[in-house]
DNA sequence: TCCATAAATTGACCATGGTCACTTTCATAG
DNA sequence: CTATGAAAGTGACCATGGTCAATTTATGGA
């Protein structure tokens, strides 16, 4: 038999009560009890939706980041590595709001160890398509493919991102860090 | 009053406890539950001990890679890509046998976010130490500081390891995607 | 030696994610 | 319209990490 009706309503219920306490309290603090009595439904039926708790945040934290591509991707290519961190900006500071959502973003960026890709690592390939595009038209190192340089790209994000929550490296601001990464990456000058 | 003798033999046991059960079952199966019960001790002695669970984890993956250092530092610096990734080989191996260590390993990388640092943050550490000595006697692009160079070998090195348990991206092995990287970043061409 | 205080330990208890046998609802064939 | 099997939903229950007031043990001074 088909998915019904019901099942969709169902799962909206689920997402949007998530939403709600997450808009009130943050992604840390929800509770799938409170999800369930918030939606209205059975904690069994969450988990007929949804895998595990972390397929709903997979889903939630995907779907912000895919907004933000949205708007990347009406961009023009840039034309340095300063406008390429411009367009990254928004997502990076969505991503460092807190911890917690840092780490389910890792946790999910390798991909889904379950065989189905999820939300957040189809916008980690988006990402990468977005930017071998970019880099393709842009006025950098042409030596190597596109694609490496994007994957580059996302490594270093990664790694910005990872020490701006650590307390021994600060000083430096994502961006910053980011700069010195995609400068050497991306603008190597190993004669001088 | 000092730490007693009894809180030093009382960790030990569980350490020992520890690693027997991941000896027999593998990290991922490990129970506090099944911990303090070999180590003949109340629960609440492991929290005594250990933070969470977390920093068990922290503490037993960590020692494994702080030996694999050991190793490394006694080694010459390499004289190439590949003698890099023959020193690194072993402790991928170790990272990658189960995708529960690789994301420990993930979570602590960054750093504690409880202020004092961990053991695995502290293999992160000694491991640029490490890889910025080599890279500044190597014959590496001299255009970058080489604390940014091993600053960048580390991205690549969660990046490849992350991508190993991805199941879109298979069918390169670490090594392969590691020597790509690599090569991209300690050895531009950005002319040819 | 004995007491006072701090350190260490205990285990009942809690919080929370996740399971599953059972019930209810739906869609369709006859 | 009803029977029937599949899909959806339920909630008591479980697994497991983590807490804390109460208890036991060690230490150093009088």
């Amino acid at each position: 038999m088909a998915v019904q009706t019901r099942t969709l309503k169902t799962r909206a219920k689920l997402i949007e009560a998530a939403q709600n306490r997450i808009n009130e309290a943050g992604y840390e603090a929800l509770r799938v009890e409170d999800v369930v009595k918030d939606a209205g439904v059975a904690k069994g039926t969450f988990f007929a939706q949804f895998k595990d708790k972390d397929a709903l945040m997979d889903h939630l934290i995907g779907g912000e980041i895919h907004a933000f591509l949205d708007e990347v991707e009406l961009m023009e290519p840039p034309k340095s590595v300063d406008e390429i961190l411009d367009a990254l900006m928004p997502s990076f500071e969505f991503m460092t709001q807190e911890r917690f959502v840092f780490d389910v973003i890792l946790r999910h960026s390798g991909a889904a160890q379950n065989s189905e890709i999820g939300a957040i690592a189809q916008t980690f390939i988006r990402n990468g398509t977005v930017m071998a595009h970019w880099l393709a038209h842009g006025p950098f190192r042409k030596d190597i493919d596109p694609a490496l340089m994007a994957d580059g790209v996302g490594a270093f994000q990664i790694q910005a991102l990872a020490l701006h929550f650590c307390t021994a490296h600060n000083g430096f601001s994502i961006r910053d860090r980011m700069e010195t990464y995609l400068n050497a990456w991306l603008l190597p000058k190993p004669s001088g």
